[in-house]
RNA sequence: CGGGGCGUGGCGCAGCCUGGUAGCGCACCUGCCUUGGGCGCAGGGGGUCGCAGGUUCAAAUCCUGCCGCCCCGACCA
């Protein structure tokens, strides 16, 4: 294609509203443009790169034999009331009524259709396993719509649905799903981390995240250095470090001592002189409307995540300042589990064994000494700890990183949800009728782009992948107004599409700098520079990555651009 | 939903405090010039100053309300 009859509107200065590097540069390189809040048009040249990702996401859900359907983004509210997700999903969904009334909803998922369609036609154990699939619009009213395409209203997903006769049928689905999630990851030049993730509130047995390391992520990650053990940090587990201060050897009592003005853990600790890790924190949370205390070590944060499977509960918050003073007699900071009855009290892992332990004393300004789990007072024991940084691996002892991350891709194993609520059941060999097992996948095909400009960028722009910028190569006259450089561009432009090159030839009536300063931008990885050296028979063929160029003789460039973009290809973008 | 910031030409901004002709850089158009990293010169086009009220002889500027966007938090398949 020829740059000057394209639209590609690059701006020389960064829009003010973008943050994030890659939300910079898809609006600098003239990729997208913002509609409302979280509502991007993707250009010609996001559509290019983002139908480059969906040709390597179908390609490799075809080769595991998934099945590729259109299903509708407009749903009745009657399918998701079965499901009883109508209520769960809140004000994140879409809803909107017709010109009768009836109430229908975007589809932020699919789970329902698909179930729905399986439901009305899957009989017998004979037509499974089956595997569905769709690329395709997903809603979402997201309370807070960030980071430019990284988190917003409107977006295109790859989610696939497994259908099995038996949990056996659905490791194997899964172990499909997770193979090819490697592969289309690997292609799209990614690196990645897959890490074990948090199953959710509804269930399920297993469920593993696709996570790309940057800053512009929200989710944090655990990863051990030492065995490779990875999680989210919402699941992760470690081992603790001791606690700094060894506990007071004795059957000490609790003795109450007054300490005013001392609401915090650090301000407590300052004035005790004992660590923060001899205190218990005392936390009052709210779970499905009843109060239950939360204890951890001094120095640990709580999980809200984990708290929340511990009690099993849906709905999750911290107490507001008037229930606490209602059920302790005191305000945050002076709070403790001594004396506490009628109450679930959770305490960490980290706390067994523990004795004369600092706490508060449930009066203001006053704390307790010496207190001992399990003789001052009852409670079950579970794991409540965030994962820090530096704490152990469970598994081989490495200290444990904590990384941000962006989560291109979700595989969940999801059990018998939907197939029971929703009533899909085949019959089996023996002719008794099972509800179908199944796994839900996804992946976000924006988000491909994101990480990748996130992962691959510089000050002049992006540096994508060869398998999915939107062009492979760039031919550049120097001087346009050289005869013999211009034809020599075009004829090297046309060699190369004759050679099935992703090129476009940059005819534009511009200053070289101009052109070199948009292709940076823009993040094409190969140029060819036909300039002075041509007098020579020779022109340049520069990666744009790493900002080497090789002479290669006029008659050879197409060929060498090909073989240096089939040898990228070939090793991961 | 709470807190903060910002809405002035396509982009980046100044002007607002102290009311009085809407300005700068980039981009854009025309011509000349230039051609290996966002050239130079000359000329030119483009803005109901987010919207609606109000105060005033006069509002981008002061007051009130609303809307939009961004960031932090809350929230979050």
């Amino acid at each position: 294609m020829h740059w000057s009859k394209l639209f590609i509107p690059t701006l020389r200065e960064t829009p003010a509203e973008a943050e994030v590097v890659s939300h910079q540069l898809l609006l600098r390189a003239g990729y997208i443009r913002q509609l409302s809040a979280g509502i991007y048009s993707y250009l010609f040249l996001a559509q290019r790169s983002l139908l480059k990702i969906i040709r390597i996401v179908r390609e490799e859900m075809d080769a595991i034999g998934a099945q590729e359907m259109l299903l509708p983004a407009l749903h009745p509210a009657e399918l998701w009331q079965e499901s009883g997700r109508w209520e769960v999903m809140g004000d994140n969904m879409f809803r909107l009524r017709d010109r009768s009334g009836r109430e229908l909803c975007l589809g932020m998922t699919h789970e329902e259709v698909m179930t729905d369609i399986a439901r009305g036609e899957l009989r017998s154990y004979k037509q499974l396993p089956q595997i569905w699939y769709q690329i395709q619009t997903k809603f979402r009213d997201e309370p807070r719509p960030k980071s430019g395409l990284l988190r917003v209203r409107q977006f295109l997903m790859k989610d696939s649905y497994s259908f099995d006769l038996d949990a056996a049928g659905l490791d194997a689905s899964y172990e499909k799903h997770h193979r090819a999630y490697c592969r289309i990851f690997d292609r799209c030049g990614l690196r990645y981390i897959t890490v074990e993730a948090h199953s959710g509130a509804m269930g399920g047995s297993q469920s593993h995240e696709f996570m790309v390391v940057s800053d512009a992520g929200e989710d944090f990650i655990v990863r051990c250095p030492g065995c490779g053990y990875a999680a989210n940090r919402e699941k992760a587990v470690s081992v603790a470090r001791p606690p700094e201060a060894p506990d007071p050897e004795g059957e000490l009592v609790p003795e109450e001592f007054h300490t005013p003005g001392r609401k915090t853990i650090r301000e407590v600790a300052e004035f005790t002189g004992l660590p923060e890790s001899s205190q218990i924190k005392s936390l009052v949370m709210v779970a499905d409307g009843q109060p239950v205390l939360a204890l951890l070590r001094g120095d640990h944060s709580l999980s809200e995540t984990k708290f929340q499977s511990a009690v099993g509960a849906v709905e999750v918050r911290p107490a507001h300042p008037a229930e606490m003073r209602e059920w302790f007699g005191a305000d945050a900071g002076s709070l403790g589990p001594v004396g506490i009855k009628y109450m679930r009290i959770l305490a960490d892992a980290a706390l067994r064994g523990r004795r004369n332990m600092i706490c508060g004393a449930n009066r203001d300004d006053y704390h307790l000494r010496h207190v001992t789990i399990g003789e001052d007072f009852q409670a079950e024991f579970c794991d409540l700890r965030q994962v820090e940084a530096g704490d152990a691996c469970v598994h081989c002892g490495s200290p444990l990183e904590v990384l941000k991350t962006v989560e291109v891709g979700h595989i969940f194993k999801l059990g018998y949800k939907y197939s029971e609520s929703m009533g899909l059941r085949v019959l089996t060999e023996s002719g008794n009728e099972v509800p179908v097992i199944m796994g839900s996948y996804g992946i976000g095909i924006e988000r491909i782009l994101c990480a990748a400009i996130e992962l691959f960028h510089d000050a002049d722009g992006m540096a994508l992948p060869v398998s999915i910028a939107p062009f492979e190569l760039v031919v550049t006259p120097v001087n346009k107004a050289d005869a013999a450089q211009w034809e020599a561009a075009q004829r090297i432009y046309e060699e190369c599409r004759s050679l099935d090159i992703d090129v476009l030839l940059d005819d534009r009536d511009e200053r070289p700098g101009v052109k070199f300063k948009d292709a940076d931008l823009i993040g094409i990885p190969y140029r060819i520079t036909v300039g002075k050296k041509l007098a020579g028979g020779i022109v340049e063929l520069v990666e744009r990555r790493s900002r080497t160029g090789e002479e290669v003789a006029v008659e050879e460039a197409a060929r060498t651009a090909r073989e240096r973009i089939q040898s990228a290809l070939a090793h991961g973008g």
